[in-house]
DNA sequence: TCAAAAAGTGACGACTTGTCAATAATGGAG
DNA sequence: CTCCATTATTGACAAGTCGTCACTTTTTGA
């Protein structure tokens, strides 16, 4: 019995392994030649396996996708607990902008994972993929809006924050994400964002950032603290970037 | 020579109809099946032309994307034009907020454009597809820019607001663009907003807009003016959209 | 040892995009 | 009106996709 197991098992992690370098390679892959570069033909011969296997694994080419953007999305989920669990933060307005940073972070550390985000965006995936990877994806999403949402809520019953009426703790989170997700699409795809005026996107992001924020009156205002400071020490302290 | 003339016109009038009609029909074959979908074979079949033929117009098939993109953009600039110049405004926060709502107005009437520019974004298609079109693209991009920042400037002028140290029009102006690029394409991509408890994502992006400007001390504040008044105004009375 | 079950294979059909020799239409010149 | 050069149009073709499934090989447990 127990090697009937300890072999059902062998082959699970031989499956699992094998998961993980079609995915690798799909990675870079994706990487080096895009979404349309990425083929079948192509990561089956690579593997020194036939196509057949392969799709045993992954039933088309769009769930492989997927299954990279759900890596992705725990990576920052993963991220964005971590900086909201940061432990320097002195007022809630400082752990946003950990979560900030956690943004600026990810999408330094893993382009590649943020650029599959924005294919799974554009491209009509959705239809050709299993409803279980697209629920996980939701999950994720709902996730890292709970962490963030989190914050917000926690600035209101500090008296730190106080909504306008008519509006949820979710349009601020709303706002703040379509800032980011705007930003970085608009830096990572703009090739002459210099020439058109803007020498610093990342500088003006946190900026307008700020100002979002200072406009909902989340104290403390970015004009009576330094909120670039925080960034960079929450980038130092918690993902170890000198 | 008149004749000869003409018949040189008649052939290039025929050319550019059947230029338009091609787009036309990428237009609707893109909205139906989407980017992968968009097949010149069968683009070639509902012309009843030959593939042949489609290649002497457009040389491959992420031309014909970009012309499309370019098309979307040309409409905004456009529409931004109209906004910037709206007769109504009373200070340089109405100029600008009516800008906003030519942004909102275009991806309500055109969503297939705003589609477009998202798949132009994401997919590397830059690559393959001729220099001239790229630079009309960055051209019309620049002028948009040109539009905000005019009205930028012409709040700097009047004083109504005042840019903190380091920062420059361009940045103000690229947050809003991160923004409202932001907001439209999450809105456009996520099924499950409401669930998540984002009920009315353009009111949302409105109050972030508004709260951004309001951090940068742009006069009159959203707390003097009801600006969401100003939007609605614009789209009634620019864009007659009762 | 051996048969049944599981795993792996790659030729195949149906689709792409883009090319290019061959064919058809056109437009002056005589 | 004829005729030929130029130009426009064609569609078979090469080379590449994706996803399938009858087939072969390997594994497994009795």
């Amino acid at each position: 019995m127990a090697t009937l197991d300890q072999k059902i098992t062998r082959k699970e992690r031989e499956r699992q392994e094998r998961e993980e370098k079609i995915l690798e390679l799909a990675r870079t892959m994706l990487r080096e030649v895009g979404y349309l570069g990425l083929s079948m033909d192509r990561i089956a011969a690579e593997m020194e396996y036939s196509k057949g296997t392969i799709y045993q694994h992954f039933c088309n080419k769009e769930e492989i996708i997927l299954a990279l953007a759900n890596e992705a999305l725990e990576k920052r989920l993963e991220m964005f607990e971590a900086a909201a669990t940061w432990s320097g933060a002195e007022t809630s307005r400082d752990r946003m902008a950990a979560i900030g940073a956690a943004a600026e972070e990810f999408v330094e550390r893993y382009p590649q994972h943020f650029s599959v985000e924005q294919i799974v965006r554009s491209s009509s995936i959705w239809e050709k993929t299993s409803e279980e990877r697209r629920q996980f994806m939701q999950v994720c999403e709902g996730r890292c809006m709970a962490i963030v949402s989190g914050v917000v809520r926690e600035a209101l019953a500090q008296g730190d924050l106080e909504l306008p009426a008519g509006r949820s703790v979710e349009d601020l989170v709303f706002g703040l994400w379509s800032l980011n997700f705007g930003a970085y699409t608009i830096i990572t795809s703009s090739e002459a964002l210099e020439e058109i005026g803007i020498a610093d996107p990342i500088a003006a992001l946190r900026q307008s950032q700020n100002f979002m924020l200072d406009g909902y009156r989340w104290r403390p205002l970015s004009s009576e603290h330094d909120f670039n400071e925080t960034f960079d020490q929450v980038k130092r302290e918690v993902f170890g970037n000198g």
